[in-house]
DNA sequence: AATTAGTATGTTGGAGCAACAAACTAATTA
DNA sequence: TAATTAGTTTGTTGCTCCAACATACTAATT
């Protein structure tokens, strides 16, 4: 049972240099000085912090800034040739990749349509594939590769690299890590699709300063990344955040949650409920504009569809969605009484229906949640849509690089 | 907004000499040696922090361990004369005070009922009074006193040492610390009674090694400490836990909860609703042998009571807690899903029926939660009972000796 | 335009202190 | 006596901190 709990020297260094570094990542442009004030490090100490960044290439100097008396800062910002990170995108029917700087700007991505009925084998040669693209095509230009992260349904260990169970790829122990590191010669990093998601928000996104908040990933189910104490919590093996089976509505005459039970959460806010009580209205009334919508895209029922009659104000695709929304504001409001959260932000497919959902949401949460907690939480939108774990993907690696910039090559 | 994340030398000893002193407190006896390897640390840095640690009067030696060949280990352990601690519980209508040493054996104690009615100062006036009784009664015994702990329901500022708001007492920013700290010129911390409680746990029960679990508080109302990725989580404002108001079981002619809202799951697994339970089945039969031994006792309906009629092998009875123990694995299997915790450990006032009420919780969460999440959590009762919270107020004095021993003086 | 004062930034070199490594002594068993 | 394991001693490395210093600018005055 060796815990490594321990401190020593190197440990330090690693703290302080992380902690400039992250600094320097969501506070660009800062000098040494305003720094040194932050952190209350001393100021030769970051002097010392900042020429070894300096010197690993994720850091440089630009311009100085002469505000008021007394000699003027030079400005330090992350190097945007710090590196690239490949980032992949595992979806049910799906695989997204997409090249970005350090800082999730995407320089280049491909997303390709995936049948997981072909099989694992195959739907991972697929994905090996476009990544291959991604790395000739970022040589081209003189990428200079940093990682690959990888977000994927289900339950994943981390530090095995190793995706345990995904019930909607019927995929057991996929050993990504090994696989992809062996065919691109790069460190690789796995994790859950809303985790990586939630890291995303907290590195990119609505969640820069946030210690504590909830990502939760509404599509096809309902799951939560739980970002809490400034850390991912995974739970005892991973499995933390399946925040959509909380069993407790308990009306006999619901529909079956994939899971088994009856009255989960998610039966009632996730995209096949909306897609369900648009077809229960659509049988009674005929004034909507869906069925016209419909024919004319030759398409079936979906979420952007009826997104589309929203935006032209189609009443039943409006009620849907605030239906949808009134529901997911009952599971959000537990979670605001459990977690105390700071923030709540929506994201996955569903999120593009936010403008709709999240007014529904705000109205049942302050009826139901504790109102001495609910004061100051934000409910708020993804940044990133329907990107929000492809952009995850990156935010691993690029967190890993903010945690350890030891481990970059001085150059 | 000075974060203070900075690491420097003296953090790098502080943290080595808690590593250390937490591994002698639940792992002793202990050498020198084992713990070296425990934790990778030198021979000579382990050597030297046992040192200091010894001067500080915190472990002693004691005895050695020949066992197999070599020079026999010399056995370290926590030194039981470090020092002693008070514990106060402040509740709705009692407090209770304790003196314990370090390892949370009870030296001393006093309960008395209190009547909130008579308002906020009386009721700090006779807790100040009994924690004054417990030092004259220590120093009669030559204790030499570390600290007080108060745990208090309701809303802690844990930094500010403040009462935030405690609904059932009507309390709203109550300096704790000042007022204690003035009185007795000792270190003084507050927390939450669920808080403390799992702390309690951590240190000194049934979570000793455990990572991630969840203390859940059954009596009035269901509160609960949430213990993750290694420390108490309190949220933004240090509300999390109130898990007890997930509203989603929205069935409209149920109970209104005190909150406000209906269809609380701590409506349906209070001890209220095991009361309003029986008085519902008395009114219909008559073989139970609770009217009876309400008749002998001259007692109203309560859970001894009720606890007494079953161990009497009364139906009613036995029924009431294992209906109420449904209602709580419905809310357990929610817990799981969302935390995936290694244990959950159920304490407070109804855990006393906790015979009654375990298996019909692990019935319904092994019915309700996702099979491969639940696997390997364990459900137990505390072993503290009634007192979780005391020894919980306890806890947080002893939990913060071990995380900054510097602190202690050398004598 | 030149001078001087004032102020804030960033650098330098030494002090203090932590863990570490290696060589040692100590105490036991086979 | 040899082997083995426990713990100590001595010297090394590398970290932050501190105080003094050099640098670069603004502002006011001559």
């Amino acid at each position: 049972m060796n815990l490594r709990n321990t401190a020593d020297q190197a440990f330090v260094r690693e703290t302080n240099l992380s902690l400039v570094l992250r600094l320097i990542h969501n506070q660009s442009p800062v000098s040494r000085a305003q720094m040194a004030g932050i952190t209350g490090l001393n100021k030769s100490t970051v002097s010392s912090l900042v020429d070894e960044l300096i010197e690993r290439r994720l850091v440089h100097e630009t311009g100085s800034n002469s505000g008021g008396a007394g000699r003027p800062a030079t400005l330090l910002e992350i190097n945007p040739q710090a590196g690239s990170i490949i980032g992949v995108e595992l979806g049910v029917d799906f695989v997204s990749v997409a090249v970005t700087d350090v800082l999730g700007n995407i320089l280049w991505r491909k997303r390709e349509d995936a049948r997981q009925e072909d099989g694992q084998e195959k739907m991972i040669n697929q994905t090996l594939q476009i990544v291959k693209e991604a790395i000739t095509a970022g040589k081209r230009k003189n990428y200079h590769f940093m990682g690959i992260g990888l977000s994927t349904p289900g339950t994943v260990d981390v530090d095995k690299g190793l995706l345990i169970f995904a019930p909607n790829l019927h995929w057991h122990n996929v050993p990504f890590v090994r696989i992809f590191s062996e065919q691109a010669k790069l460190k690789v990093f796995v994790e859950n699709d809303a985790n990586a998601a939630a890291i995303a928000e907290h590195l990119f996104g609505t969640a820069r300063q946030c210690q504590d908040f909830l990502f939760v990933f509404a599509g096809v189910g309902i799951g939560g990344g739980l970002f809490l104490n400034g850390k991912l919590y995974r739970g005892r093996n991973g499995y933390a955040g399946e925040i959509g089976h909380s069993p407790i509505m308990a009306e006999p005459s619901q529909t079956v949650c994939h899971c088994g039970n009856r009255g989960c959460w998610e039966t009632y806010a996730n995209q096949y409920s909306i897609i369900q009580r648009i077809q229960a209205r659509l049988e009674v009334r005929r004034s909507s504009i869906i069925p016209k919508l419909m024919a004319d895209q030759n398409a079936p029922l979906s979420i952007p569809l009826i997104k589309q009659a929203a935006d032209a104000g189609d009443r039943e695709a409006i009620d849907s969605f605030t239906e949808a929304g009134h529901a997911m504001g009952q599971g959000f409001a537990g979670l605001i009484n459990i977690f105390n959260p700071e923030r709540i932000i929506l994201g996955g497919p569903l999120s593009m229906a936010g403008e709709y959902l999240l007014p529904a949401i705000k109205e049942t949460v302050a009826l139901h949640a504790l109102p001495e907690i609910n004061k100051q939480v934000e409910i708020l939108l993804s940044p990133f849509g329907p990107d929000a774990s492809l952009i995850g993907a990156i935010a691993i690696v690029v967190d890993d690089l903010l945690a350890h910039p030891a481990k970059v090559e001085r150059r």
